[in-house]
DNA sequence: TGATACTTTGC
DNA sequence: CAAAGTATC
């Protein structure tokens, strides 16, 4: 019997889903199909892999409660499509369009190939719908945002009704491999309308100043779900307003346009792949960054001696998850006090991250080191100490993740060195011994950043 | 979606 | 002399 294949990629979710709508639509029965790219999953399962795999799990048990399933596969797509498309006399397959270079390259072939017909649904608006008038992609944030805003915003609200295939007619499955589900992060639909449900009723007023404090949980800890389209980020948008007319609380009105840096940095992926690989700018490809990998090392380990950024690391090394305010910090840290490329801060982030995503953090990363599109200039430079105690100024975040430091009170947290030896001694502290010193002075850390960037800026 | 060194303001 | 403003990186 005929039928049209769902390929699954990063839309894990039945609703609102346009692969999904576009296969029932083809009047045919719906084979729901996940192929686990192992070229993906190489070498281990990072954190986002198990989030990636308790997701299908749950999509299936959604499918299973709807008579129907899902066929797991794993291998290379291509070939793994192929041998489904000869099993069940497929006509169609239906996906979302992904815009990371891999990704691209895969469809490309496969299209070559196979009947493969690829949906909008990623990002609100498609790369090459937010365009200059003259047609070339927009570099500058706020202008893409102009223009992005600009556009009407449609959402097409769809429920799949009786059209999967029956279960007892779905293929075979390979086995999936043996993970554990990541803690604090259930990969299930259920969990993510939850979190929007307490983020719309909590955050309207409160978002645009709560959003910085790492002390706070005043942001949505949607990411992973939107990485991989258990909620989409229309749905997200669609659900900030109540009705169509009335403009959006200050608190949704700056969350709106977290999504559009999010769009933002899609269509910059698109567009200009190259910044997979090397600095969007030019100028900076030469910049001469520093071989020290046991600071790289502590780096990753949060032991620089720099409380708000140690916090930051080992936050993100317990839990794959780690607040805005503390990427810009940490990724500042490296790429200007310890002035190492950006990329080696890149790959440990997509290696630790439940939400990696190639196209925010390479942006991401590129902002913070001043190499991207519209990004920090290179002299701007984060004060560590400043930053904690503006975004954190009781120190609760650092108490939260540094047990070293735990017994010392107040915002003074960020910067132990000035806390008197008998203070510290009754907080159980000895710096050197308990909590490192800082590895790197920051003022002259920032003096040696200014001049690498300035001899390849020039 | 900075920080710093330096100058000016205002009490 | 602290706060506020400004030029520069
Ligand atoms: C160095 C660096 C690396 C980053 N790496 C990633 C990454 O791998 N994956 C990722 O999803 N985000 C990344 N971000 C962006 C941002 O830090 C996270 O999206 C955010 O912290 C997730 O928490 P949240 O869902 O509670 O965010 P909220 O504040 O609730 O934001 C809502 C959603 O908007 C999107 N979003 C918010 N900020 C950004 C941004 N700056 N760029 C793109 N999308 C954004 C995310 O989908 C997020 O879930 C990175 C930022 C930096 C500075």
């Amino acid at each position: 019997m005929p039928v049209s294949i769902w390929w699954i990629r990063r839309d894990l979710r039945l609703d609102n889903n346009a692969a999904l709508e576009a296969a029932q639509k083809s009047g045919l029965l719906v084979l729901p199909v996940f192929i686990l790219d192992d070229h993906l999953m190489k070498p281990s399962l990072s954190r986002r892999h198990r989030f990636l795999l308790e997701a299908i799990i749950n999509l299936k048990e959604h499918l299973a409660a709807r008579g129907s399933g899902v066929v797991i596969r794993r291998g290379d797509p291509l070939e793994k499509m192929r041998e489904l498309v000869c099993e069940t006399g497929a006509t169609s397959i239906f996906a979302e369009e992904d815009f990371t270079p891999y990704a691209r390259q895969r469809d490309e072939v496969i299209k070559k190939h196979l009947p493969l017909k690829l949906t909008d649904g990623l990002t609100i608006h498609h790369p090459t719908a937010v365009l200059k008038p003259d047609g070339s992609p927009y570099t500058v944030f706020t202008a893409f945002s102009r223009k992005w805003r600009s556009l009407p915003v449609v959402f097409l609200s769809t429920r799949p009704r009786d059209c999967f295939l029956p279960a007892n007619q779905i293929p075979y499955s390979d086995s999936m491999p043996e993970f554990a589900p990541v803690a604090d992060f259930p990969g299930t639909r259920k969990e993510a309308e939850t979190r929007l449900t307490r983020f719309i009723d909590a955050s309207s007023h409160t978002y645009h100043e709560y959003r910085d404090r790492m002390d706070l949980d005043g942001t949505s800890g949607l990411s992973p779900y939107i990485r991989f389209g258990l909620i989409s980020a229309s749905e997200v948008i669609n659900r900030l307003r109540s009705d169509k007319i009335t403009t959006l609380p200050a608190g949704f009105e700056v969350f709106n346009n977290e999504l559009i840096w999010r769009d933002f940095y899609h269509s910059i992926i698109f567009h200009f792949p190259f910044v997979r690989e090397t600095s969007f700018r030019e100028e900076f490809r030469k910049l001469v960054w520093r071989n020290a990998p046991s600071d790289i090392q502590a780096w990753k380990e949060g032991r620089t001696g720099y409380p708000v950024v140690d916090a930051g690391m080992r936050q993100l090394k317990q839990t794959g998850w780690m607040h805005n305010r503390a990427r810009m910090i940490t990724a500042s840290f490296l790429t200007k006090d310890l002035l190492i490329n950006w990329q080696e801060g890149e790959h440990w982030f997509m290696d630790q991250l439940v939400d990696g995503d190639l196209a925010a953090n390479n942006g991401g990363w590129q902002w913070a080191a001043g190499t991207g599109t519209d990004a920090a200039p290179y002299f701007r430079v984060f004060n560590p100490v400043i930053q904690g105690k503006k975004f954190d100024p009781y120190g609760d975040y650092v108490r939260r993740w540094l047990p070293e430091l735990r017994e010392i009170r107040g915002g003074r947290i960020h910067e132990p060195w000035l806390i008197p030896e008998y203070e510290l001694a009754r907080a159980g502290v000895q710096l050197g011994v308990t909590y490192p010193l800082p590895i790197v002075n920051h003022s002259q850390a920032r003096e040696r950043a200014l001049h690498a960037y300035q001899s390849a800026g020039r």
